[in-house]
DNA sequence: TCCTTATGTACAA
DNA sequence: TGTACCTAAGGAC
């Protein structure tokens, strides 16, 4: 689940939570913090990227990232007995909300947050986001354009399915130097993150395929991918394309699965 | 019941 | 570059 459509939404949907909240930890790891902010009201939620802060009070953050396996699951009070799982249960009236597994769940204050935000690059999900800071550091970088994608201190909240669904999407080869990226490819492939991210807090999936190849259109057979979105590449090794027929090629980048089509994407 | 895998990151060497 | 960390689902036995 977690690319940075899926930090948005819960900003938003832990953002519901109204009055006092309730606080625990039922897992043991978080409780000395639990216990800090417990009967305090949730006063905002914000995200960067795959990061999420909860703000409490004036200056109180509870900063959580899900990692590669983190999950958040709503549900209507009463809340069942947390499994031992659960790092952090919030609860207001009618709702809980149960975290599990995150990389990071820690209170932290104004100065931590903003060391935080610093070191991350421009989120597409943002408002305040420059694409131009992230161009910068890729028209300047011998390193592959699929690298400098995952890269958080480049581009905020892209993961594995973005990356290879926008460089499928412009018809990039995932292993093109950041240096022969042109600003015009840039400004294509930032404006379709902005789009295809915002689309995916709406959704909470990612889909990336144009209405004209689904496989309505295309005459195929309805489908959708294991993770819950229809995609172009993603998972999808040794498949025809939905565009050319070439088997979709996968290979390891950095200890994560690429996939890419080497017929569509030669540029 | 065990093994593999995963939409992620940080740190050591 | 390798390894550690966190959890749950699915598939092989």
């Amino acid at each position: 689940m977690p690319e940075g459509h899926t930090i948005h939404r819960l900003a938003l949907d832990y953002g519901r939570l109204t009055g006092p909240v309730r606080a625990s930890s039922p897992q043991g790891k978080f409780s000395d913090s639990a216990s800090l902010v417990d009967g305090t009201p949730l006063t905002r939620t914000e995200a960067h990227g795959k990061h999420l802060f909860l703000g409490f009070r004036d200056s109180d953050w509870v900063h959580i990232h899900l990692g590669l396996f983190g999950k958040v699951t709503f549900g209507a009070v009463p809340a069942p007995p947390a499994t031992d799982t659960v790092r952090l249960r919030l609860a207001d009236a009618t709702s809980y909300v149960d975290l599990r597994g995150p990389t990071t769940c820690a209170l932290i204050n104004d100065e931590e947050k903003a060391a935080v935000h610093a070191r991350l690059g421009p989120d597409p999900l943002r408002d305040d986001a420059d694409p131009d800071l992230a161009y910068r550091r890729i028209s300047r970088s011998r390193t592959t354009v699929a690298a400098l994608l995952m890269d958080q201190k480049v581009v905020a909240g892209v993961g594995n399915v973005y990356r290879a669904e926008v460089l499928f999407r412009h018809g990039i080869d995932p292993y093109r130097a950041g240096r022969d990226i042109t600003p015009a490819q840039w400004d294509a492939v930032w404006g379709d993150l902005v789009a295809l991210m915002h689309e995916g807090v709406r959704n909470n999936r990612i889909d990336t395929v144009r209405p004209e190849h689904t496989p309505e259109a295309m005459g195929r057979p309805p489908r959708v991918d294991d993770h819950g979105g229809e995609v172009y590449v993603y998972r999808r090794a040794t498949l025809p394309c939905h565009i050319c027929g070439t088997g979709i090629r996968t290979a390891d980048l950095a200890s994560r699965n690429l996939f890419w089509c080497p017929g569509c994407q030669q540029t």
